[in-house]
DNA sequence: GCGGTATGTTTACGGCGCTCACATGAGCGT
DNA sequence: ACGCTCATGTGAGCGCCGTAAACATACCGC
């Protein structure tokens, strides 16, 4: 049996349906535990650990996940961007994937993530290589790094203010509106 | 008795008792749970469920502290800001706040913060107000609504970032140099 | 002084992360 | 085909957590 196929005692691959089971209850916005993932995919409380170190692992295996994601929309569908406005459109990818995930995006970032995993390292290295990218084709005679730092800081900010609510947000298309106008208001 | 003398049974004032001491131990670094900021402050583990209706309770009041203390930190022994330089240096000041209490401000920030709080949502206000003052004034002739959110953004996304380790920081002068950095690369 | 009430204590419940001893069975060499 | 081995899953249990309910204490207005 290749993928997930129950064959009684032994799962097949319980690692992959524990991280799927547990994507799933975070977009569900179900309350997130070790336990609360073994109960919904059908095994015992202690066998995620033949998996996973602890639950820092599990998230850390997670939110490299959602980084992934995260860079497959600011990338996908895309032209390379030519002017500030097709970075604010960026942006506006960027803070509707966090509205759209609160949970999860949340994960991503809120821990200290201090080089616990690998391929999270990685991933969040790519998401800074390609914002950096954006920002230096649009700004070609500026400072790289500062240019990356402060793209990323404006749609990361953005993201976090709505949110906690921090800024009044009833639709997701008013949303996009403001991330629009905050860029306008700000960029060269 | 007027501020926090012991009498044995009852305490004097236990509730700042346990907020002083639930801030300390924030500061501190150590974990964080009403138990052991009872016990901290010698006390059984349900005494503060007599002064907060649960364990958010505590949290939206040690948010609305902190978010007090950055307000004073932002605006003491500063004139009013009149360059972009002058902002530069106020987004300084609230990356190291966020770097110098790191679990402080995940509190402050971190959480869904519905209105469960009155003074809490009147701190973030408070901020709010200030950050968007300081833009207009340095950009008169800007939306204020689309200025605060960008500037506020900005400050906060290179806050989180750092917390996070997204952006390479060793020393805190190292973080105020790039934060100047990124304020000079993209404010007009 | 006395009674009501605000404040603190005790006991208890269920859920959590995690450890350890044990059970199962798939894969492999022979 | 057989039996070993070891990865994988189970079960019991520890100490922690948040929270509720019943009880104890002592401050305060009458």
């Amino acid at each position: 049996m290749s993928t997930s196929e129950k064959s009684g005692y032994h799962h097949g691959d319980l690692r992959a349906a524990l991280l799927t089971t547990a994507m799933r209850m975070l977009e569900a916005g179900e309350p997130f535990s070790l336990r609360a993932i073994a109960r919904e995919a059908g095994v015992s409380p202690t066998a995620p650990y033949r998996h996973f170190a602890d639950r820092d692992a599990l998230e850390s295996a997670l939110a490299a996940q959602g980084l992934r994601d995260l860079k497959v929309d600011l990338a996908e569908g895309r032209t390379p961007p030519e002017s500030p406005r097709d970075l604010a459109e960026l942006a506006v990818t960027y803070v509707a994937f966090a509205l759209r995930r609160p949970a999860l995006f949340r994960l991503m970032f809120g821990n200290a993530c201090d080089g616990g995993s690998e391929e999270r390292v990685q991933a969040a290295a790519e998401i800074h290589e390609l914002l950096r990218a954006a920002m230096v084709r649009v700004f070609p005679s500026g400072d790289a790094e500062a240019l990356a730092a402060a793209g990323w800081a404006l749609a990361h900010g953005l993201a976090y203010l709505h949110l906690d609510g921090k800024l009044p947000a009833t639709s997701s298309g008013e949303v996009a509106d403001r991330v629009r106008a905050a860029f306008a208001a700000i960029l060269c």
